[in-house]
DNA sequence: CTAGGGTTAG
């Protein structure tokens, strides 16, 4: 091809230079250069192209650079295009305004809306368009409408929308459904979105996973999966696109059962298994708590790329398998796929959830060292968290004060977390007290220091510290846990009562609390932060949202079925330490995905090693 | 010349 091209150029400026003058007409360049335009389809072109639209004075020939920028579909192109037909320079006179039509236009966007960081470019030449009085297709919205969602401009967007219901285009498919995507990534779109969604009279898979995937991008995955359940009974067939929306609604949910039945679902209705989709089956295995079955699809693959890795080696590590993240990680490299800014994240974490203290160091100085990635402030808050979760308080400190970048509030509660830990509570008190002046409506900061007074059996201060939240209109997030069970999911919060077989659910729970009682289990009670009596204490625990889950999974399954079970919090020191003991007195396996990692309770023990 | 998707410290 890029031989022929040559061959192609040379001959043309070979003709052209010995055409006679009077036989030579104003078009024939053009055409000669529009007609190569029109066959060459490497981008190892470009620079050819480039060099004969120079040498026939065709810089400035809008049909020509159109073409140009649209055939090279390669951002420098259509940068340089744009820089000749629509120069900012006043004094450079306007090419011939008869070509610019919607084509042009439509390139140009094309260009800039698909490129990152270049929406509002983007935009500016959709306005452009409408300056010059050239009326936008059925082609021209869906790039501006990725644009604005590429902003996140709502009022931008609602704009637009007249636009589209002024020229008549709202009915056309991809229009809408750009509409549906574009609302969904703006600030309070969702209800335009659904709204648009709802109103469509035609819709296809893509319309349903624009909507289900816009669902699950906000976090509201049980309407993303119920949306699916709905595709369904409507007809439509999911495809694999559709299928990785769901699965990450999934993921976040936890539910295990359901994204077996997905992993089912798309074995039997033949859909496609695409790359993408394999990497999320990786990822919803690994985040479900089962990570062996993620690591059997991910052996399985033909072709894994840096995320497939990265899936199952954070998999890994939030099961605090560390060694074996560790050495996958070793594996990949050896491989010879390079490992980007997230697989260090990966690894470093996994290194910090296993107390693998010189492996950390190792990674950590080899990312800039071997790799030229330069440490970004998540890599240096791994370095933190393991130093402390390891002990090494004044290490991490040290580590702080070293670092070439400012340490942000997740850095100061990693290092809170670990004075608390370890019984450094005047140094926590002090380091909270400084993040609480510096991020005063963050919630969990006066948690971190109400935890250390309890710890110091400092209740007056304690107090003072519910009271300035109080004062500040503060509620504590209400710690929820999910179960799965029978296909359904069901959410549990502390002294929930909203469930119709409470009464049953909160009897088993204080027989639960018996029977652990007598097999050695004592009360962890400094950790609770309401200020009142120490009987009360207990049984504000015993509410706990995960005992309220356990009991009702012990009373709806079978004996010794695995209980799993979702938590929107860490795990809180008593609850580890009672459900420890259900796992042994119930003879159960109960793991529980916490808000950053996975504990299997078996048999009186935790995976974690009480390492957390 | 047109649409929807995947990994990210605590």
């Amino acid at each position: 091809m890029k031989t022929n091209l040559s061959g192609a150029i040379t001959t043309t400026l070979t003709t052209l230079k010995h055409l006679p003058p009077h036989t030579t007409k104003p078009r024939v360049p053009e055409q000669t250069c529009l007609t190569l335009l029109q066959s060459s389809t490497t981008l190892s072109s470009l620079t050819q192209i480039h060099a004969l639209i120079l040498k026939l004075g065709l810089h400035n020939n809008p049909l020509v650079l159109t073409k140009f920028a649209s055939t090279s579909s390669n951002f420098n192109a259509i940068h340089y295009a744009s820089q000749f037909l629509f120069p900012s320079d006043q004094n450079t006179p306007l090419p011939n305004p008869i070509y610019y039509d919607a084509f042009l236009f439509n390139t140009v966007i094309r260009a800039y809306a698909q490129t990152v960081d270049s929406k509002s470019t983007a935009l500016h030449f959709y306005k452009t368009m409408l300056r010059y009085g050239v009326v936008p297709n059925k082609f021209t919205y869906p790039f501006v409408l990725k644009a604005c969602a590429g902003i996140a401009d709502l009022n931008l967007g609602q704009l637009v929308h007249g636009f589209v219901v002024k020229l008549g285009f709202e009915d056309c498919l991809h229009v809408q459904n750009t509409m549906v995507h574009m609302y969904c990534y703006c600030e309070g779109g969702d209800g335009y979105a659904r709204k648009v969604f709802d109103e469509s009279p035609k819709s296809d898979s893509i319309t349903w996973s624009a909507m289900i995937g816009g669902y699950a991008r906000l976090g509201r995955s049980a309407e993303a999966v119920g949306l699916f359940r709905e595709m369904q009974v409507a007809g439509v067939r999911p495809d694999e696109i559709t299928m990785v929306s769901v699965l990450s609604a999934c993921t976040d949910l936890g539910a295990l059962e359901l994204g077996k039945w997905l992993e089912s679902y798309v074995e039997r209705k033949e859909i496609t298994k695409s790359l993408e989709l394999c990497n999320a089956l990786i990822d919803m295995f690994a985040k479900c708590g089962d990570v062996d079955k993620a690591m059997k699809l991910f052996r399985r693959m033909s072709t894994r790329t840096i995320v497939s890795w990265t899936s199952v080696i954070d998999g890994l590590a939030m099961h605090g398998r560390g060694l074996e993240a560790v050495s996958l990680f070793d594996e990949m490299v050896e491989r010879g796929v390079t490992p980007d800014d997230v697989a260090f994240i990966g690894v470093l974490s996994a290194c910090s959830h296993s107390g693998l203290v010189d492996k950390g160091h190792y990674y950590f100085n080899s990312m800039q060292k071997s790799f030229g990635i330069v440490p970004k402030i998540e890599h240096h808050g791994c370095m933190v968290d393991l130093l402390s979760r390891a002990g090494l308080v004044r290490e991490a400190l040290e580590f702080v004060r070293k670092m070439p970048i400012e340490p942000n509030q997740i850095i100061w509660r990693s290092i809170i977390t670990a004075c608390h830990a370890r019984g450094e509570l005047k140094l926590g008190e002090s380091i909270s007290k400084e993040l609480i002046k510096s991020e005063p409506m963050h919630e969990s900061n006066y948690v971190l220091l109400s935890n250390i007074y309890a710890k110091l059996l400092r209740w007056e201060k304690k107090t003072k510290v519910r009271e300035m939240m109080d004062m500040k209109g503060m509620k504590k997030i209400p710690g929820s846990t999910m179960i799965e069970l029978n296909n359904e999911m069901y959410e549990f919060v502390a002294g929930d009562k909203s469930h119709n077989q409470y009464k049953e659910i909160y009897e088993m729970v204080e027989e639960m609390g018996k029977k652990i009682k007598r097999a050695g289990y004592v009360p962890t009670t400094s950790q609770v932060l309401l200020d009142i009596d120490e009987e009360d204490k207990e049984d504000a625990l015993h509410k706990h949202s995960e005992k309220l889950a356990i009991a009702f999974a012990l009373l709806k399954t079978k004996p010794g079925t695995p209980i799993r079970i979702v938590k929107n919090l860490r795990v809180c020191e008593d609850c580890h330490c009672a459900t420890k003991f259900i796992s042994k007195v119930y003879d159960r396996e109960i793991v529980v995905r916490d808000r950053n990692r996975f504990h299997h309770f078996k048999n009186g023990l935790c995976s974690c090693g009480d390492f957390w």
